[in-house]
DNA sequence: CAGTGAGCGAGCTTCCGCTTGACTT
């Protein structure tokens, strides 16, 4: 038995670390926090101080005991949870239940699991640090507050239904998806023409090519065409030239954020794909911890990414950098998240070779050279105008880092636009004369900011202080299941553009059109969000406030640091925060985010788009007149706060008679799992490619023959007029009644067409009567 | 199943941060 038992939060540290300290450590892992605030009655006695009531959650129970087990038999404990708050609280966490003395239980702390760092971590033990510790209550307080507070008030005044929730985190992260999408919708493109003018020259073999020159911008037609004739029958010269030796240096290593932006960028992987393939690189030993916020490598790492880029690329190629931490939020308790070893090239995991390759590149590439440009930028005259135009070109001397790895963009970078296509000039000299092929002036607009990503969402919240690398993807996962935040794409539309062109001295116009506004797997505030988040904005905007987090953090920085209580800072918090809470609850008004669009001509009737129980929906008419109100759903792609009156009325043509098949009528409706083509007693629900208002007779006819030919082919026996049947399913005949599904018992499923009516009920009365294991339900409280 | 949307008012839901499995179809 060993005599000292030493506990981290992560069961793969545990191994390796167990490695390097030998035979005297027992290496356990309470994998992360091991007690809770107790969910009922918010686990906080406010009038005693905010005390708060913890407990183990069932899920950790066997953690705990176990953990207890070996250290009644160790001589020694030792708490290595991270160096953070939520680690040094889960090393207090652990003394209280295991029972040990926070005064005199040995804590460590290291930020890298290397043979150097955990031993002199071993020589140097301190305390549980109880500042620290009540920095992090004070932050686990406030939001259970904050979110146990305001999530009710969600159930009590949305007149929709669903497990609403809010907290300082994911309400934020919704109010900035909201924000950005009607900064979008009221933006007013404005449109201006630039000038390029081609030119040919030529290059070192003798050959012409062609390249560009830029001219300036122009706010109007006009002026750019008056610019374009005073050019008319002008000569071209070479007015100067000069050379610029540029550089550009690596990105940092990968952080949790800049990893999962990296992903989505370049590989086009959502956030939590981004982790969940980390994990299991992790989890076989082949990168570093992939949630930390540090840009920091160990010398043990230096040492091997060095060396392997001598060996790769050589010695000129090495330039070993230490990054700094731009996010003063940042607690970095681990490294950054790199390969653990950058011999390994090929990782046996499914899926997770690209991301790895990434992490290898990125990691060698924050350790290489400069990359050395020379940027040659040429002005050329014109004879019968004062203004001079300008071209650029770009030649790589020493690619350095760039041998193996590029920062992409995200397409909100500034310059994106422009300066991704600079190529080469062909040699030019002072006073040379240039032809002149043709000039150009293209009309574009100015663009509004693009929706967010999963990551740059990430990106923005990480900017703001907001979240922490282990809740960014679970951050995201919560605001799309709660529907206040849909991922989608969005078509874009086309748009007329001007160019006028300067060719052979005549100018001419023309029209062309683009596609505009297209967009990939964005972030789109659904009706919920934008009328949870207005609410919640109105109400509560100390919370809701981008720069909120922030504050409160020096609060808890002031409170680690043992000059400010914490339960004073949750009071000063908690006083005016509850004050709006009961007056939210007196006074605010039933949320609907209802919007009048105008009446019907016939009745004179109102007509309003509102959040209804089961989501956005158009109405005519209120529920006190005479007769009653009607109703129609929104589409998918329309919101209660861009519809018109003509879009809401076209919504009311549902049902509609399509016409007649085999004398039988054909009408399409909405229901209540979505659109779907009624004839002949049977129901067709339509895919998501048919667009219910636009299905005539003859799009609706096939689908029904489709339809049914399908359901025969499936079908092996119907008794009782269909109200029970017998189908085949890809996993082998079934029974279905109504709408519930019956699974047919192994031994009789080769005979199951010879089944007859009596053992069919009966085999749905054993399954209703011994129901299928279903996934552990949600414990209750006691 | 192919309907509704208010209100009546049980009984339900919820936070952020640490960590990984154990569950189904």
């Amino acid at each position: 038995m060993a005599k000292n038992l030493l506990i981290v939060e992560s069961p793969a540290k545990a191994k390796t670390i167990e490695k390097i300290l030998g035979q005297d450590f027992e290496v356990k892992s309470c994998f992360g926090h091991i007690r809770d605030l107790e969910k009922d009655e918010m686990g906080i006695d406010v009038k005693k101080g905010f005390k708060p009531r913890y407990i183990v959650p069932d899920e950790k129970k066997k953690v705990v005991t176990e953990l207890k087990q070996i250290a009644k038999k160790s001589d020694e404990v030792w708490l290595a949870t991270d160096e953070d708050r939520e680690g040094e609280a889960i090393s207090w966490h652990l003394c209280e239940v295991l029972g040990l003395d926070p005064e005199s239980t040995k804590r460590i702390v290291f930020h890298e699991i290397t043979k150097p760092a955990i031993k002199s971590a071993v020589a140097a033990p301190r305390t549980v640090d109880m500042n620290l510790v009540n920095a992090q209550q004070a932050r686990r307080i406030l939001d259970r507050i904050v979110g146990f507070e305001l999530s009710p008030i969600l159930w009590r005044k949305m007149s929709m239904r669903g497990n609403l929730s809010a907290g300082r985190v994911q309400s934020v992260a919704v109010r900035l998806i909201a924000e950005r999408e009607r900064s979008i919708n009221s933006f007013v493109p404005v449109s201006s023409f630039k000038v390029d003018a081609f030119f040919s020259a030529k290059d070192i073999n003798g050959k012409a090519v062609q390249f560009k020159a830029e001219g300036s911008k122009y706010n109007q037609a006009d002026d750019a065409r008056k610019f374009l004739e005073s050019c008319t029958g002008a000569k071209y010269s070479v007015a100067d030239i000069q050379v610029k030796p540029t550089k550009k240096s690596p990105a940092a290593p990968f952080t949790t954020s800049t990893l999962q932006q990296e992903a989505s960028r370049k590989l086009g992987y959502g956030v939590s794909r981004t982790m969940i393939l980390a994990q299991k690189l992790y989890e076989a030993g082949h990168i570093s911890y992939m949630r930390t916020d540090s840009v920091n490598l160990s010398d043990t790492a230096m040492d091997g990414i060095t060396s392997q880029i001598n060996t790769s690329y050589g010695k000129e190629y090495v330039q070993v950098r230490k990054f700094k931490n731009k996010n003063e939020s940042a607690q970095e308790a681990h490294e950054a998240i790199r390969p653990t070893n950058m011999e390994t090239i090929k990782v046996d995991i499914a899926d997770a070779q690209k991301l790895y390759d990434l992490i290898w590149k990125r990691t060698m590439a924050s350790q290489m050279a400069d990359a050395e440009l020379e940027k040659t930028i040429a002005k050329i005259e014109i004879s019968t105008n004062k203004e001079q135009l300008t071209a650029q070109g770009e030649v790589l001397k020493f690619d350095g880092f760039l041998k193996v790895y590029m920062e992409g963009k995200d397409d909100d970078d500034e310059n994106s636009e422009e300066d991704d296509a600079e190529g080469m000039l062909p040699p030019l000299s002072v006073g040379q004369q240039l032809n002149l092929r043709e000039m150009k002036a293209t009309e574009r607009f100015s663009r509004p900011s693009p929706r967010y990503t999963e990551a740059s969402l990430v990106k923005k919240l990480e900017e703001l202080g907001i979240g922490r690398p282990s809740t960014y993807a679970p951050t995201i996962s919560t605001i799309l299941k709660r529907g206040y935040v849909e991922k989608r794409d969005k078509e874009g539309v086309k748009r007329d553009y001007r160019v006028l062109m300067l060719k052979d001295d005549k100018i001419t116009t023309v029209t062309e059109q683009e596609n505009t506004g297209a967009e990939k797997a964005k972030l789109f505030p659904t009706d919920l969000g934008l009328v949870v988040t207005d609410f919640l904005v109105q109400y509560f905007d100390d919370v809701m406030d981008y720069g909120f987090t922030a504050r409160i953090e020096n609060e808890f920085d002031e409170i680690a640091l043992g000059k400010m209580k914490w339960n004073n800072m949750l009071n000063d918090f908690y006083i005016p925060f509850k004050e709006d809470v009961q007056n939210t609850l007196e006074k605010a008004e039933r949320i609907s985010g209802e919007k009048e669009l105008g009446f019907e001509p016939e009745s004179g009737k109102k007509v309003i788009a509102r959040m209804g129980r089961y989501g956005p929906m158009v109405q005519i008419g209120d529920v006190n007149d005479e007769e009653k109100p009607r109703f129609a759903k929104l589409k998918n792609t329309q919101s209660i706060e861009t519809i018109t009156y003509d879009e809401a009325m076209e919504l009311f043509k549902l049902p509609r008679v399509l016409g007649e098949f085999e004398e039988k009528p054909v009408q399409v409706n909405i229901g209540r799992f979505g659109p779907y083509i009624a004839h002949d007693g049977k129901f067709y629900s339509l895919s998501k490619e048919h667009d219910p208002y636009e299905v005539d007779l003859d799009t609706a006819i096939p689908i029904i023959i489709e339809k049914r030919k399908a359901k025969e082919e499936r079908t092996i026996k119907v008794f009782e007029k269909e109200k029970i049947q017998l189908l085949r399913g890809p996993y082998g005949p079934y029974i279905k009644k109504g709408l519930r599904n019956f699974p047919i018992p192994k031994e009789k499923q080769e005979s199951a067409a010879n089944l007859e009516i009596a053992e069919v009920q009966k085999i749905i009365e054993e399954v209703i009567a011994n129901p299928p294991k279903k996934r552990a339900p949600k414990k209750k409280k006691a």
